[in-house]
DNA sequence: CACTTTTATTTCAAGCTTAAAATTTCAGAC
DNA sequence: GTCTGAAATTTTAAGCTTGAAATAAAAGTG
C-alpha cells in the first residue's frame, strides 16, 4: 500500500475511537438511569445489584475471590458492598470446609426475594432504554460484541 | 401475532438485556485496561483525561456546568477533578467577565502539551483494544448506537 | 428598591473503586 | 516438622462519584 493511501487521515483508530466514544456515552446514559431508579425503586446501587445478580445465579454460593473475578472489579471493592449487603440481611458469609481462608457469601431468603423483584423491574428498564434498537440490531450487535469480547480473550464463555 | 408468537419466553426484553451485559462487559474491559495504561505511563486517570479531552476541544475554556453536563458527571465531581488538575499545572480557573458566580476552566499551555501526548497514546490503545472489530462492524455499530442515542434525546449532536 | 426564584458552584457525607500492603492460611520442598 | 512461597481475604490511603445541602450571585416580580 502507498503511502498517500493514507490519505483521509488515519483509517481504523480514528473510526474506532469514534466507536468507542459512542459506547461509552451510551453505558454512561444508561447506567445513571439504571442507577437513579434502583435507587428510588429499591434504595439500592448498581454494585449492590451486581453482587446479589451473581449471586442469584450461582445459589450454592461464591467465592470472594470468584465474585471479584467475575464482576471485574478488585478483591477489597467486593468486601466492601458484600459487608454491606450483609448487614441488610441480604447475605451472608459461609466457612469453606477445607479452606479457613476462603469464604463463601450466598444470598439469604430475603436476599432472593428482593433481587427477584429487583431482577424484574431492572429487565424491563434495560428494554425500555435500549428501545431504540430494532431486534435486528439488537441482535447483530451482542452478536458482534461477543466476537471482540472472545477475541480480547478472558472468559469466553457467557450466559 | 397469535400468544403463542411468544414461544421461546420474552422476545425484545431478553434480547436487549443481553446486550446490555454485553455493552457493560466490554465497557469495563476497555476501561480497565485504559485506566491502567494511564496510570503507568501518565500517571493520570480516566476522569482526569476526560475533563482535558473537552477542554482540549474548546481552548477558550468551558463553564463547570458546560463541563458537568457535557462529560455526564455530577457538578461536585468536576470541582474536584479540576482541583487536583488545577494543582499539577494542567489548567486554570478564570473569572466570567459578566457573571461572578461563573468560573471559566482552561488548560494551561503545560496541559495542552501533556494532553496531546496522552491523546496520541489513548487512540492507539483503543484502536488496539477494539481491534477484534472489522471495519466494517466498526461503522455499522458505531451508526447503531447513533441511533439509540438520539431516541434517547439529549444531544443529537457529536463530533 | 425589596423579595423571591433561579442559576453556578462548592461543600459534605456516604458509598464505590483501585492499587498496594498486611494478614492469615495453605501447599510444596526439604 | 519447618520453611518458603503462593493464595484468599481484608485493610488502607487516595481518588472518584453521587445526591443533597449550603453559598453566592444573577434575574425576575412587585
Amino acid at each position: 500500500m502507498k503511502p498517500q493511501d493514507q490519505s483521509a487521515a488515519d483509517p481504523a483508530s480514528k473510526a474506532h475511537l469514534r466507536l468507542w466514544l459512542r459506547l461509552l456515552k451510551i453505558n454512561r446514559l444508561v447506567e445513571a438511569e439504571l442507577r437513579e431508579r434502583l435507587r428510588l425503586s429499591f434504595g439500592t446501587t448498581l454494585p449492590r445489584f451486581d453482587v446479589m445478580s451473581a449471586l442469584y445465579r450461582n445459589p450454592k454460593g461464591m467465592k470472594m475471590s470468584e465474585l471479584s473475578r467475575l464482576l471485574m472489579v478488585s478483591n477489597g471493592n467486593v468486601t466492601g458492598i458484600v459487608d454491606r449487603l450483609t448487614e441488610d440481611g441480604f447475605m451472608l458469609r459461609e466457612a469453606v470446609p477445607g479452606d479457613r481462608r476462603a469464604a463463601r457469601v450466598r444470598l439469604t431468603r430475603n436476599g432472593i426475594a428482593e433481587f427477584e423483584r429487583q431482577a424484574a423491574a431492572h429487565e424491563e428498564w434495560v428494554s425500555e432504554l435500549l428501545g431504540g434498537l430494532s431486534p435486528e440490531d439488537t441482535r447483530r450487535m451482542a452478536d458482534d460484541l461477543g466476537t471482540a469480547l472472545t477475541l480480547d480473550r478472558k472468559d469466553a464463555d457467557d450466559a
